[in-house]
DNA sequence: GATGAATGAGCCTTCATTCAT
DNA sequence: GATGAATGAAGGCTCATTCAT
């Protein structure tokens, strides 16, 4: 029955990464249980507690990141490397980033995390800063950005938009990361308009 | 008596929009009316329905939508246009729009609202509308750019991101909102580049 | 509907108080709040926690121990002393002192109960000692047992013995009050016998 | 295998018997299977429903019971026959009986155990009226105490209490059982005053 | 109009019990 | 025989909504 329960783990996951990625918003726990054909004493049995839950989704997310990344990595230094880089951050998007990392963990610190879990994120971080700075070498991104801002550029526009935004704009997520690519990308002007070197600069935003 | 409804119907709003924006999530409506310092039944009289709370909430905000966008309309002309246009978008994103307005309206679609909002709607958009143009007109936007994408790419980068992302990166909004606008800025060869006309020939994003 | 409140909240103490005598055990909520013919929510509304509901019977429960002495107090005084000690006594048992106050004040500690509370129990366990002390003037009680004891007596054998116990033998708690008197009496032997002033020298009781 | 059997067993039972004791309330199955080291489907093997735990746990403490009250049986008939009955006493309460017996039967009947254990119980009371017997030919029993009510007072009064009483009166039910002694010793007047001869004469204890 | 008490549907969680391995 | 995964009924609790005062 082990092989059973591991299948149920994984149809739990899979319901719960759906739901979360459909509604944005907690599912009822009774509802992800009954959409992978389980019991709801099955679903606390292999996720006795919330956190449980998103630690299992948070690990399967973050070993596809470091998987994409490396699929790709050879290509980024290759002579198609504008096409490469494009992909990679498609496939990125894809994972639905977005309405996991940051829904989920909410006010959760990093220190609450498991170490494992931790580990996970250092190597899928690692990874994306592997492809960044292939992706600056190739002229595709500016020196300036950094691994962390990236990814979470990336999140920030990989949730779902509510109805009354995503209806009424179809292509609306694919044009984003364009505009996101094109954002990154270095400037004629050598990137001086967008660095953020001295951001304090700016004009404080009003409340 | 006139005036202690409204004063109530105010108190409400701002209490409800307050919660909204602190806790990112669904406050309970006693709640809201204890903050107010109102009964729950005095809520309900002004809100028969979860909807009309919506309802009041995105109506503020779009008036002061079209009231920012009237502001700084005239400078936009002006040879100060590029800081005209960081201050007006700046403005917007203040407005917090990102964070209140797609967790209120969820998975409502447009046709669902009352037509004196979509009324509001369509004035606020056309005043973003105009903003717009004149960017463009000025070089600031490349000439692609609907108004429609526009906003909901404000929106999309201007929601908060939980406390994993948030906290490990202070300044992340701001740099958001710069690659964004350095992402809608004509490119060098044109900005047939970062054009959607042929979206369906990219390769798929999924998987 | 003030009224009706306190309707409500007297009928869910009763409602408690008898399924805890009963029972002995925690009964549901919610057939509490059955039994009191209202909804769980009203319950919940009245005491929020199992712990608003203990306080809350303890406090009548006090007040009714209160309420016995001082009724009994001048009889203790006078000529028919012997029949006025039985009467207090059995009043006190007839209240079920024990399935209320040990079963659940459980693992609570004194300090956790709030001071109103442990005020009402100053006030009730001071009441016990001078009915206790006139009962020890009258000869019927040793003068070495104190009130803490005595009270924890009472709470001992007033809590409902199981079907098993009980069932096999009517009669019983008239009984064991009987035999609890006359064993509080002072003895014929000046009470040496069962005095407890040197505890330590008995043999230690098997584990 | 009998052998692994057998000890599982016995493993159980201490499990039950000692979780039951420390918490005083009933333990989840799965921890006393735990406790036990063994899986929860061992325990059902073993006793299939809830009342075969009970009557296993119910059996080994009437074997004791009956142990020792033949322990100590010469004794009583000798000159140290004070002691003696003090000695029975203690050994009988320190079996817990009162902690344990009463909250394992709850609302049984005496008709609904098995035959065996009726036998058993039938031989331990044997043994305590042999007991009480002696005890009342010493003159340190009245001779109207009959042994149901014997047995009954004693699991009555030596039940714990709760924390409340427990932990402000250390000693409590070594006082108890003492005066529970004293009490069912013959009174100077020949014990017709404590007599239950005409317990309806009584005043009746209720409100 | 304002108030807050009452209600019950629905989600969360535990745990006794069954059963496939 | 032993194991522990699966199940679902049952109880705890919250909160949107109604309604009497």
């Amino acid at each position: 029955m082990r092989a059973d329960a591991r299948a149920n783990r994984e149809a739990l996951l899979a319901a719960a990464r759906q739901l979360y990625a459909a509604r944005g918003t907690s599912a009822p726990f009774s509802q992800i249980a009954a959409e992978a054909g389980v019991g709801i004493g099955t679903l606390y049995r292999h996720f006795p507690t919330p956190d449980d839950l998103i630690v299992g989704l948070l690990t399967d997310v973050l070993e596809q990141v470091t998987a994409i990344c490396r699929r790709h990595r050879e290509r980024l230094s290759g002579a198609d490397a504008a096409a490469a880089w494009r992909d990679v951050v498609d496939d990125l998007v894809a994972l639905e980033l977005g309405p996991l990392v940051p829904q989920l963990v909410a006010d959760r610190a990093l220190a609450d995390l498991p170490s494992d879990l931790l580990d996970l994120r250092a190597e899928g971080l690692g990874e994306i800063e592997r492809l960044l700075d292939l992706a600056k070498r190739a002229g595709l991104v500016r020196p300036d950005v950094t691994t962390l801002f990236f990814q979470a550029g990336l999140a920030a526009f990989s949730r779902p938009l509510p109805a009354l935004l995503g209806d009424a704009a179809p292509g609306l997520r694919a044009w984003l990361v364009e505009v996101y690519l094109a954002g990154l990308r270095p400037t004629a002007d050598d990137g001086a308009a967008v660095s953020l070197s001295s951001p304090a600069a700016r004009r404080s935003p009003r409340r």
